[in-house]
DNA sequence: CATGAATGAGCCTTCATTCAT
DNA sequence: AATGAATGAAGGCTCATTCAT
C-alpha cells in the first residue's frame, strides 16, 4: 500500500490492466489531486483523467468521490503507521525515539497537508467519513499505548490522546508554514515538540528511558 | 459585532433598512448556516434567504461567498477575544486563570465547531483566507504574550504557540466528540488541559504550580 | 389550461416574466417535445431551451422530468375533457353524440399520439405516473356514467370501461396510421366505431336515443 | 423459440457453446429483463450478464439493444400464435372458442405486460420497430380472417381489426390491474369480453354459433 | 467463441452570480 | 435598497459500445 501512494507514478498503463492496478492508480492520483486542490476543488472526472483514464472508469472502482477519498486516506494512514511501527521497533532512548517520531510525523504532514485539511472538514460534516476516521484514531491510540513507559497511570489514555493532538496540530502548523508565518523559529518549535514527546514516553524528565 | 453573531436573531427586518443592519443580519445568518452545513454545504442564495433577503441582496453587501465567510470568522474571533480579554483582566491565580481560559475556549469551540472545520480546510486551500487567518493568529499570540510570567525566555513565543495549538486541537476534539468517541474521559482530559495551561502561565518550570 | 397546451406558441418572452407564464411555457414546450421525441428521447435541458430558457430555469419550476411530464399530461387531459363536456352538453341523438365523441377523440389522439405512447410505457414502469394516470381514468369513467342511457344495469361500469378502452385503442390505431398500414379503410373503421359508441350510449340499435 | 422464452431458464451454459444457443439464451434473458424493467430501464451489459455472458458477447450476436428487443418480441408473438393456432384447430362452438381465445390472450398479456408497454412506446417512436410491429399485425389479422364466419362482408377486415384492438386493450387493462384499480369486476369484464368475441366469430347476432 | 476492462458522449442537476424592475 | 426570475458553466454519474486478449 505504501508504494501505491508515495511511490513513483506508475508508468504508462496498459490498454487493459488488472483491476487492482487500475484501482491503485486511481487512488494514487486521487491522493495527489485531493492533496493539491482539496476535496471540493476536484471532481471524479479530473481524478480519472489524472490517473490516465476516462471518467466512466472511475465508477467501475468507486461508488463516488467520498469512497475514493476514504481509500486515499486509508493508504496514507497505513503508510504513516508502517513507518512509525518500523521506527519504534528499535531499542533506543526516549530522546532518540521522540526525535524519530517527530521527524516521521513531520514528513507525512508535509507531504499530505492538503489531504489532512480536507479530511478534517469532512470529518466535521460527513458521518461516514467521521466514523471511518474515528476507527483509525482508535487504532492509533492503541498503538501509542504499547510504547514507552511501563507504569501507565489511570489517566494514561487521556495523556496519550493529548500528546497525539498536540503533535498533530503542531506538525500541521509547521507543515503548513503557520509557525514560520508567525515569525517563530521552526527549529526551536521542533525541539520543544521533541522534548514534549520524550518527556511523555520516557516517564520523568531527564531519566533515560527503557 | 459580538451580539450580531451570538445574540438572539434580529427581529423582523424593515423593508428597507440601514446597510450596516442588513450586512450584520447576513453575517449572522452566514455564521449560523456555515456552522451547521459547512462552507461547501450551502450557497449564497440560502444564506440570503436565511437572513430574510433575496439572493441579489447578498451581492450588494459581499463580493462573494468567501467574503462573507471571512466576515463571519472575524465576528466569531472578535467575540472570543472579547470574552478572553475580559476574563484575563482580573487578578487571579494561574489555576483560576487557566480554568477560565479552558472554559471560555470550550464554549466557543462547542458553539462554532462547524465553522472552525470549514475554516481549517479553507486556510489550507485558499491564499486569501490563509493570510486573513494568519493575521488573526498573530494578534492572538501577541495577546497571549501579555499574560502570565514576567520573565519570558528566548523560546517563549514558540512555547506560547505550542500551547495555543494544543488548546485549540484538544478543545476541537472535545467539542466534536472525538475524545468521547475514543472512550476517554472528557472531564479528565479537561483537567489535564487546565494543568498544562496553568503550568504554562504559572511561571518558570520547577516552581510548584498547584 | 386548454390554450396553454394547444394554443399558439407564446410570443417572445420578457426577460423576466411571471412564474405562471414561465411554467406554462415550459409545460407547452414539454408537451410538444415529448410528443415529438418521446419521454426518453429528450432531456430537461432540451425542454428548457425549447421553451426559450436556460437549463437551470427548468428546475425552478419542476423537480424533475417526470413532474413536467405529469403536468403536460394533465393539461392535455383537461383540454380533452373540456371539449368533450362541451360537446355532451347539447341535446342530440345518440348517433350525433357518438359521431361527435369519436371526432373529438380522434382530434386529440392525432395531436398527442407521441405523448400517449410515452404515457402508456411510463404507466407500466413508474408507480407515481401510474397512480396519477389511474386517478384521471376514474374521473373519466365517472363522466361517462353521466351520459346516455337512463337505465344502467349491473354491469354498466364494466361496459363503459370496455367502450373507453375500445375507443382509446382504435383511435390510437387510426391516429398512428396503424389501420391504414394494415390496408384497411380509415373511414369504414371510424364508421364502425361510431356505431359501437352510438349503440352503447343509445341503448339498443336503431332506437332513438334520449 | 417458444420454450426459450417461456420455458425454464437454460441450465449452466458451456464455456463455449453453439452460437444459436448463446443467441437464444440472450433473447430469453432480454425478454425477462425488458419485461421487468422496461426497455429504457436496462442496458445491454445487464442483459448480457443476466444471460450469463460478458458485455461484449452481446454485440457478437446483436447489433444493438433494439435488435434484441425485436428478437424478444418476435419470440413472444410466435409463442402466442402457436398456442392460439393450436386452440383454434379444434371444432367447437363460438362460445367455447371465444372463451379459449380470451383465456390464452390473458395469459400472454399477464406474462408479458412489461414487454408490451415498452413495445407500444417504441412503435410510436422508432420507425424500424414500427414496421416490424406492423408486419406482425398483418399476419395476426390474416389468421383471424381464417376463423369463424363463412360469409365475410365488405367490412370484415375493419371489424376484425376493431375486435383485435378491443381484446388487446382490455386484456392489457386487466393484466396491468387497471380494471381492478377502477373498482370494476375483473370477472364481469372478462365475461363481456368473451361475449364480444363470441358474437364476432359466431356470425350475425342472434344466430346460433357453429 | 467469449471476455471484461475501458470508454466518449451526454444527461440530470446545482450554484454563484446578474439584471431589469 | 431590495428584489427574484433567470442563467452559463460545470459537476456527478450512466450507458451503449469497442478492442486487445
Amino acid at each position: 500500500m505504501t508504494d501505491l501512494i508515495s511511490g513513483p507514478p506508475p508508468s504508462a498503463r496498459p490498454r487493459r490492466g488488472r483491476p487492482e492496478d487500475t484501482r491503485a492508480r486511481l487512488v494514487a492520483a486521487a491522493a495527489r489531486v485531493f492533496n493539491r486542490d482539496g476535496y471540493y476543488g476536484t471532481d471524479s472526472n479530473r481524478i480519472a483523467r489524472a490517473a490516465g483514464y476516462a471518467p466512466a472508469t472511475f465508477y467501475k472502482h468507486f461508488s463516488d468521490k467520498r469512497a475514493i477519498f476514504l481509500a486515499a486516506y486509508e493508504a496514507w494512514v497505513s503508510a504513516e503507521w508502517a513507518s512509525i511501527a518500523d521506527s519504534l521497533g528499535q531499542e533506543r532512548s526516549a530522546e532518540e525515539t521522540a526525535a524519530d517520531l517527530v521527524s516521521l510525523s513531520m514528513r507525512h504532514h508535509r507531504r499530505w497537508r492538503g489531504l489532512r485539511a480536507s479530511l478534517r472538514a469532512l470529518v466535521a460534516q460527513d458521518a461516514v467519513v467521521r466514523s471511518f476516521y474515528r476507527a483509525q484514531r482508535r487504532r492509533q491510540l492503541a498503538m501509542l499505548a504499547t510504547i514507552g513507559r511501563s507504569e501507565r497511570g489511570e489517566r494514561a489514555g487521556e495523556e496519550d490522546a493529548i500528546l497525539l493532538f498536540t503533535m498533530e496540530r503542531v506538525c500541521d502548523a509547521l507543515a503548513e508554514g503557520e509557525v514560520a508565518a508567525l515569525g517563530l523559529s521552526v527549529e526551536s518549535t521542533l525541539a520543544q515538540l521533541r522534548e514534549i514527546v520524550a518527556r511523555h514516553i520516557g516517564g520523568s524528565v531527564g531519566k533515560p528511558s527503557v
